[in-house]
DNA sequence: TTACATATGTAATAGTATAACATTAGAGGT
DNA sequence: ACCTCTAATGTTATACTATTACATATGTAA
């Protein structure tokens, strides 16, 4: 086995694409574009975007990953209870992604919309940041 | 004059081409894409997608538009007190986009990311719904 | 005027995503 | 097992979004 990635035993219901897909971004934890991910997945046989892509949908319907919009790119999903909402710092300055598990801040946001009479079905918040080790150089 | 808007008497500190850029997002009023703007403003001497970006990328820097990361369009900015933080709602069904006014929602993100501990320098906030007329049907 | 920063013009190319169509694999019912 | 239907796959081509690179022009301040 020449995988650079270990197989979970998790994600049975998945199909083949979809479950290595998983498996590297899982494995991976910070964001990753899909055509890192093809050219990573060339060796499962993964040859051609559409492929990736249409995993990536899958996952993200799936709630089991989500797409940070303004970077193009996909991250393993951090929590068990996102449905579709999302909401992540970005560094501005290096480009590193965190989900925010913050529970209290999902609440907040919550009531926030219930209390401007928003019917949403789901949100994307981004958050611009300066994380830690950029704030110090 | 065969041209298809009105030139604003403001904006007289933008350059030309910011300025034609603007004015077609001033004047739409919803979101539009990049390469729509460029085909739209052909006859205005816009030859070349960098152009167009190039515009794009001033304006949105100036605050006088956003940038909707979801659907790679730029919108004019409705409010006078941005910044850089964006928030929309976007109708699931028919693509609709409308910015949030509300003070009371941004007011109430800021308290959120302070009481969160957050030390953000920007945000950008999507909220799906199913705006009225698609909620009818 | 000179110097410098910013904006333009243009061509080429890189990066992101989907359309179209033929084929295959799985799940459920008979 | 067999049929049927749906979802997933494989493949090629193409559409859409955005930037690199470099030459030229324009505006502003010393
Ligand atoms: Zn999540
Ligand atoms: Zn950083
Ligand atoms: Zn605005
Ligand atoms: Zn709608």
């Amino acid at each position: 086995m020449s995988s650079t990635y270990t197989h979970s035993k998790k994600n049975q219901s998945l199909t083949k694409n979809q479950r290595i897909v998983l498996d590297l971004l899982q494995n991976s934890g910070e964001p990753l574009k899909a055509y890192f991910i093809l050219d990573s997945l060339k060796k499962e046989g993964l040859n051609s975007p559409l492929q990736v892509y249409r995993a990536l949908d899958k996952l993200v319907e799936l709630g089991k990953i989500h797409k940070i919009e303004s970077i193009n790119s996909f991250i393993i999903c951090n929590n068990s209870n996102c449905a579709s909402n999302t909401a992540f710092t970005i560094c501005e300055r290096c480009g590193k992604v965190k989900e925010i598990k913050n529970k209290y801040l999902k609440d907040s946001v919550s009531d926030l919309v219930k209390d401007n009479q928003l019917e949403i079905t789901r949100y994307n918040l981004e958050f611009y940041v300066l994380c830690k080790s950029c704030k110090i150089n």
